[in-house]
This record gives C-alpha cells, structure tokens and sequence, in this order.
DNA sequence: ACCTGAACACCGTTCAAGT
DNA sequence: ACCTGAACACCGTTCAAGT
C-alpha cells in the first residue's frame, strides 16, 4: 500500500494546489472544523501531509488560501447608488459564508488569518460610504455598525448552519432595516 | 518529584474547581486559545491533568463553565427606559469581552458551547424591544441586529486585543447611533 | 468520592533523505 | 524542484487502578 519515496513518475497526475484549496473546503464543509486536519485532508488527497506544507508553509498558510479563494471574489459592484452598491457587497459576502459556514468559524478562531479579508472590505464599506457623502465621522460609525454587523451575522450563520438546512434567517431585512436608518440619518 | 497515586492527604489543601476555573481564565488571557490545553493548565495548578475531568467533563465541559462564570452575571438593570436598559447590558456584554477576549474567540469556535448564553442574551433584548412597543415584526428584526452587531464586535474587539492595550473603539458611539436609528423608527 | 499514572489514538511540524 | 517516511513534541481522553 505504501508508495515510494520521492518524487512520483510523471504520468501519476501531481495534485495541483488547487486540488489541494479545493478538497480542504470539502473536508471543512462536509466534517467540521474539529475534523479538518493537514492529516485528514492529505489521506483524502491520496497524498503525504508534508506535500501540502510545500505548497501553503504551514496551517494558517492552508487557510490563508482558502480564505483569500472564498472571499477574493467578494466586491462591490462597479454601477448603481452607493447605498445598492454597499448592500451588493456585504451580500455577497454574506453569500459566501452561508456556503462555507466552517471557514468563518476557522477564521475567527485564527488571530493571525483573520485581518486580510476583514480589512479589504471595511475598506471597501467606509470608500463607499464617504461616496454616499458622509463625514468623516459619520462614516467611521457606519464602518464599525456595518462590519460588526456582518461578522455577527457570519457567526451566527455558522453557528446555526449544519442542523438542518440555513434558515431564511433574516439577514436582507435586517440589513434593508440598518440602511434605510443610515439614510435617515444623513 | 513524581506525588503518589491516589487521594492525597487532607492537608494538601485541594485545589478546588473555583480555583480551576480562575486559573482558566488567567491562562487563557494570557498566553492565547492556542496555548490553552488541559495539560497547561493542570501544571499550571500542579495537579494531574484527569482532575479536571472528574469536575468538567471534558474541555467543552470546562470552557462552557468559563463561559457560565464571565457571562452569567451580564444582565439587564431593572430600572430606566427600554432604551437605557438595552443598552446597558450590551455594554456589560462587551465590557466582558474586552476582560476577556481569548474566550469570546474560543466561544466562537466551539459551536456545542456557544447557545447558551447567546440565547440568554437574545432573549433578554427581545423582551426589552417588545417592553419598548415595537411590534413583533419589529422586534425580530432588531434582535437581529442589536445581538449580531454587539458579537461582531466582540470578535472585532478580541482579535484587536492583545495587540498594546485595547483601543477606545467608539463601541459606545456605535450603539448610541444604532439606538438613535431604532428610536427614530417608532 | 476523589484523585492518580499509564496508555491510546491522535495532532502540527522539522528533518534528512530520496528522484 | 518536488515529494517522501520517520521522528519529535505535543494534544484530549479512556481506563484501571489507588486511598
């Protein structure tokens, strides 16, 4: 059953890294957070658990990857008001977490993961929100309640995912709600 | 070094599950989730590690009881507006999670811990907003995001922490203009 | 009832080798 | 350059004892 040592003859299709990224999203989705192990995954991958370190470095390296492949997409769109523009976003990324419920879980329980994704769309919200015309200010408010916003809802998402199917739970309702109140208030 | 099987003598006065508790705590702030094992901790109390399983259970066991100890004392005050009462323990929520932020990202990534306390505390402003006379439609509406905007900055707040001291990160203001937003809907 | 050591079945990761 | 097995230093937890 073992295989030798070394590199693999050619014609033994190599395991791409993004078979790897791939198959651990998988692995995440399909077991768990607890189950999601470089061990676990390099036995679903037919392959040595050292040949993923190769390609990521180490775990949070792992994860890094699959973050940046879930949530690089992740954008606002580039045409309508600001306020359509911001709610397309942090849909989106909504959209994301309801698909993968154990990455936010994994995310938000690596200090040293987490930052990149966050930052780039707080980034993207206060750009947007300075659009729609908002102080300074105002706008750093409106950052804080929208992104916090978001991430509870993420983490409540991902809590209450895997029983049973993702409840209509609320989330545009709850996020039509808070902007109608941001254009009150301007 | 090694100390004999068994129950030790009386006199050794016996760490009591309290202790275990407080010490928990210490670990966990200070050295990180990472760093917070069942075997830190027992030699950090110098007692066998299987001790603290005759009191908790498990480390699910052990982490729901920290959770138990820091959060059970959040509530409501009994007296004010609907307004002030909500916003009172939200801010004793988050006052919480700045004391300590390695259990509120251990929380979240232990999803047979979590419910507990999220209920309570959900529940806890559901019956405010409906004391404020906002309808039933209403009221789940702002459940939703008064509790998913105070966890999403309680994951803002952890993962910041431990970074210098804590920054005065306008939670409060936050609130404030959320609270302002939902009075002004009435 | 309360506490223990030893053992089991795992982890992530380093390292020195292989082709 | 790319992949490997073996080994290291850990984990949480079960179990059969001890007093």
């Amino acid at each position: 059953m073992k295989r030798p040592r070394g590199r693999p003859p050619r014609s033994k299709a190599a395991v791409s890294p993004e078979d790897m990224l791939a198959t651990a999203l998988d692995l995440l989705d399909a077991r768990g957070v607890d189950a999601f192990t470089m061990r676990a995954l390099a036995e679903r991958l037919q392959i040595n658990p050292m040949t993923i370190y190769h390609h990521f470095g180490d775990r949070d390296g792992l994860i890094r990857a699959m973050s940046e492949r879930v949530y690089g997409t992740v954008c606002a769109p580039q045409t309508g008001t600001p306020r359509d523009r911001i709610a397309a976003l942090m849909r989106a990324y909504h959209a994301q977490v309801l698909r993968h419920p154990g990455l936010t879980l994994l995310l938000f329980s690596r200090r040293t993961v987490f930052p990149e994704q966050a930052r780039r769309i707080t980034e993207s919200i206060a750009r947007l929100l300075v659009e729609a015309g908002l102080t300074a200010q105002q706008s750093r408010l409106w950052v804080h309640i929208l992104v916090d916003f978001t991430h509870g809802a993420a983490v409540a998402t991902a809590m209450g995912a895997r029983d049973g199917p993702v409840p209509a739970d609320g989330y545009d309702d709850a996020l039509d709600e808070l902007l109608n109140g941001l254009e009150g208030r301007q």
